[in-house]
Order: C-alpha cells, then structure tokens, then sequence
DNA sequence: TTGAAAGCGGTACCAC
DNA sequence: GTGGTACCGCTTTCAA
C-alpha cells in the first residue's frame, strides 16, 4: 500500500488543505529590497526558522513605497498567509494600524512601533551608537559626525538619539551642522550627506549604515582627505566585503540571521498559541574595529 | 454595491481559486543560496517581470544539496506552482529530468541542460572567458591561471572551455597546473584554489567568479604578491563593493536583473502557451576593467 | 475500525 | 443576462 502511494508521486494538495483548515503554514515577509545586502541573511533566518517548523515562507520586495507596500499585503493576505513578518523600516504606521485592528499576527523585523503591544525583534541601536562613539572618543576625536538614516525610520531616528545621548554624556558637542540625515539608505545619499557634513570639518563620521558610510567615503575621496588620517569612519552592519575595501572598514555587526530566525520563531508561536518568552528582543550589536578609525591627526590620541 | 464590496473588504481567497482552477499562478524558485550577492538581482527581476504579470514568486535555498532541492521541489509542487525557475547550477539532472519526463513547466537560470529541449536565460561563458583571456593577454600575460567553478556546474564547464579556447586561439600554454577547480563557488574555496595555483607562478589568474576570486585575493596577499603588480586577477559577475575593495576588481558584469525578467517572462508565456521568440536565450557579458589587473612586472607588455 | 458525506470559497456551466 | 449547482482535494464528522 504504501509501496504504491511511492510509486504513483501522490502529492498532498496543500492548496487543498489550506482551503479546508483555513491555515496555509505560509508565512508572508515584506522587504524593502533584496539587492540591499542587510536583508539577505535576515530572510535567510527566517527562511530556516520556518522551514524547520513546516512553513513557507513568500516575500515581497516593496521599495518603501506604501503603494508598493499596500499592494503587497493584499497579495499576502489573498494567498492566506497565516502572518507577517514586517522588514520594511519606514514607520509608516497605517499598514501596521490596519493589521492590529484587525488582529492579523505579525512581527516587526529590524524596527519597531510606537504601540508596545507590536512584537517585534530589533537590535539594540542605542547601544550601537554607544559603542561606535566610545570607540571614537576614545582614540580622541571630538569632532564626531553623525549620517543619520531617515528619521521616519525606527533604526534612524533611533542612531540618532544614541548618537546624541552619547555624545553628551562625554561632554562632546552636538553641533547640529555635524548631523546630516540621509534620505534613504543607499549609497547616493550617504555621498550627498557626506559631502554635506564634510563642510564642519569633522574628525570622524559615523553613518547609520554600511552604504551610507561608502558614499560618505566617496565624498571624503573627493575632498580628498584620507582615510583614516584625516578622517575616520564607522557604520553599521558589516554587510560582505566591507573588510575588503581599502580601508577595511570598521563597523558594527548585527546578528542578521538571528534576526530572522526569531522574529520567525516569535510568528510562529504567535499563530499557535504558543508561550511568548518575550514580545520584544533587542538583539546585541558588536563593535568590530577595522582599518577606517585611527587616532585624529590633529590630536594625539589620549586614550580613553 | 460596489461600496458594500468596499466596505466589507472583501478578499477573493487565492487558495479557493487555485483550488477550482488548478492554477495558482504562482512560480516557484530555485536558488542555492539568497545570501550569495549574485543572485538576489536575477530574483528581484524575476519577481518584478513575474508580479506585472499576475504571478507569486515563492523562493527557496537549495545550499546547493540534491536532498534540499528534493525537498524544496516537493514543497513547491505541494503548493502548486505553476512552473519552476531554477538557478541552482549543479548539473544534476535527475531533479531536472524528472520534471522534464513529467512535463511539469521550468526554465533554467544561469545554467544550462545537455536537453537541448530545455529552455533556459543564460550568460554566453565562453565569451565572457574570451573577453577576459583577450584582456589579459593584450596586457602582455602569457602563464594565465584558471580558478574553475565545479566542474559539475555548467558555468564552471563553460568558463573553463572558454578559457582553454581562448589560450589555444593565442598559442598560450594551457599547463594542468595552472588550472585548478574550487570545489563551491565561495570565497574558502578560491583561497584554497588560488594557493596551489600560486605555485605554477602565473602572472594572472582568472577566476571563475569574483568570490573565488576574492579568495584568490587573499592568498596572494599571504604569498606577500601585490596586485596588480605582481598579479593581475579577474573575476566574473561584478557583484556589489568588489569596485571598492583594493585593488578595485576588474571583472566581468553579467546582466543578472534582466536575466531573471527574461526567464519569468519565459516561463509565464510556456504556462501560459503564448509564443515563445527563443528557448534559449544568451546574455551578453561586458568586461569591466578596474585596477586588479595591469602589464606583468616581468616583461614590459607588448600589446595585443 | 472503516467508509461515506459535507463543506472550505471560489469558478464554470447550464438551465431558465 | 441571471441564478442555481457541481466540483476542485482535502479534513472532519458521523454512521454503520
């Protein structure tokens, strides 16, 4: 018997079963983009997380744009996935409120919601910045710029704050030409940011994230300053070959497979009634110090 | 009425469709792995070229495992995609040849099929291996090295003809050692590679893509050889920072969006018994020539 | 224990 | 045109 359901390829119809248990063991994603290097191994996890507990998993690239992002989530919900897992960083909360009125499970990946109720799996960005300033104060720079992502962002507007809070608690100054906030994360907007920074004479600049520090290098190329001689640079999420290029670049590492592997996991508990240890995670970044900070040439490092 | 549709917002189940008509106009995908940069460009295209035309495209990682694939085959076909793209480009056929005796609708992505029935969307190799040995030669490098992909890849059997093809046509030796084939297309495998071809002492190596030839990369840097002085080196894809890393990397660029759009179009128009231009589509590669190769030290190049 | 029947939410067909 | 009905393949329930 089950000699012959090998040989005649019976394949349950899950489309049928689906139909039937209203339950499709499919889970949604929304990504702002694939190409951006961040998003990858965060899928990847998520992928995993799920696979291993009988899940698929169906993304959706929506380029941040909330026609993009509407259209997305309609083409999710018509297939029946049983959640979301919500990447796209924009606060934009009117997707978000839509889904909690109509208690539709979801978990937000790498941002968060003003609603505490939301689950979500972040890092901890003011520890982040913390961490990159500490470095930096600590091989003597003062001058500390700051490329903020977009501040409709949790992870922007969150840097930033960190950025702040960290600065003023070593007494450094917060001069507002030294914060330029970026328009996207993409390269082109962190040379535009840089660029602009550049004219308040900073020692160092921390950038939101890896992109927007190599357009802030590109900028520092132009004006042709060296790097890290007479400019340091840091960003965030020590996406591939950022410790290739000339120089390596120091960074600030996030667990993004972990990420996805969580938030997954946390989704998955959701649509089961499962115990939740924790609706909120706050995941540990890693300062990873490269070849792009050095002590400013202006002073000569007292170390911290 | 219309209103009353609106209001209620009513969602026309996917799965109930998919049900009644035996089609869910959804493509499943096969990709080794999403967090190789290669690949994400050719599924946003795919999934672009897909969503305009109606269709879901659901991913998976096959790591490049024949039981992953076997795995994720069962998966997609449980779920009812209407046809397959499949990027994974280990030759074996047996996953490939069962789809082909059961009819069931794909189209091979980046890689190719001794089936000459078997559509596929894929980069002409042996050009692209021409380009680079018409490059390198013209330079004045006569002890060319070749880090192959698997030889069990197609591109990793294409690119390795190609060169032989181009050396003979220049009357280069083609010496055994200084070939030598990575076991993955990943960087460990290219260091791997690159060490014993280091030894032949080539004056250039040309790698079968640009994360071996990263890992080539790294070995000459160990053996104290400078690039490009010392060695020139060349990969194939140009994926995302290798034009800021040091030296910037000479490579060539494969149109890989415009790949994935061609091979969902393809695929929709076989599912959908529209006209079809061409089962086989060949994409032109473009050489891209950055700082990672230049004349040999030793002799003061003659040029082409 | 085993088998028959209903129903999930659509589409398609066929009367009217 | 318009409305009723069967059916896609599975799970679940209920009866024999």
């Amino acid at each position: 018997m089950l000699a012959a359901v090998e040989r005649l390829e019976y394949r349950p119809s899950a489309i049928a079963r689906g139909l039937r248990l209203q339950r499709t063991h499919t889970l949604g994603m929304l990504v702002p983009d694939i190409t951006n290097p961040f998003f990858p191994p965060i899928i990847r996890g998520a992928e995993e997380a799920a696979r291993e507990r009988g899940y698929e998993l169906v993304l959706c690239n929506t380029d941040d744009a909330p026609e993009r992002e509407t259209a997305s989530l309609r083409v999710l919900r018509e297939r029946q996935a049983d959640g979301l897992l919500i990447a796209t960083s924009r606060m934009a909360d009117t997707t978000v409120a839509a889904l909690r009125r109509e208690r539709f499970p979801f978990v937000l990946v790498n941002r968060g919601s003003s609603v505490t109720a939301d689950p979500s799996v972040e890092v901890d960005n003011e520890r982040a910045s913390e961490a990159v300033i500490g470095h930096l104060a600590g091989l003597g720079h003062r001058r500390i710029g700051h490329i903020s992502g977009p501040l409709s962002t949790t992870t922007g507007a969150e840097r930033a704050a960190g950025y702040r809070a960290a600065m003023k608690a070593r007494g450094l100054p917060v001069d507002e030409a030294l914060l330029a906030e970026a328009d996207a994360y993409a390269e082109p907007s962190g040379y535009a940011a840089g660029a602009r920074l550049l004219r308040a004479r900073p020692s160092a600049i921390f950038a939101a994230n890896d992109l927007l520090v190599l357009g802030a290098l590109r900028a520092a190329r132009e004006a042709k300053l060296r790097v890290p001689e007479d400019l340091s640079l840091v960003g965030v999420n020590d996406i591939p070959l950022v410790d290739l290029i000339d120089p390596p670049l120091t960074t600030v590492r996030v667990p993004q497979r972990e990420m996805g592997r969580i938030a997954a996991d946390m989704l998955i508990a959701l649509l089961e009634s499962a115990p939740i240890s924790r609706r909120h995670v706050l995941l540990d970044p890693t300062l990873v110090v490269r070849g792009s900070t050095a002590v400013p040439s202006g002073a000569a490092g007292s170390a911290a």
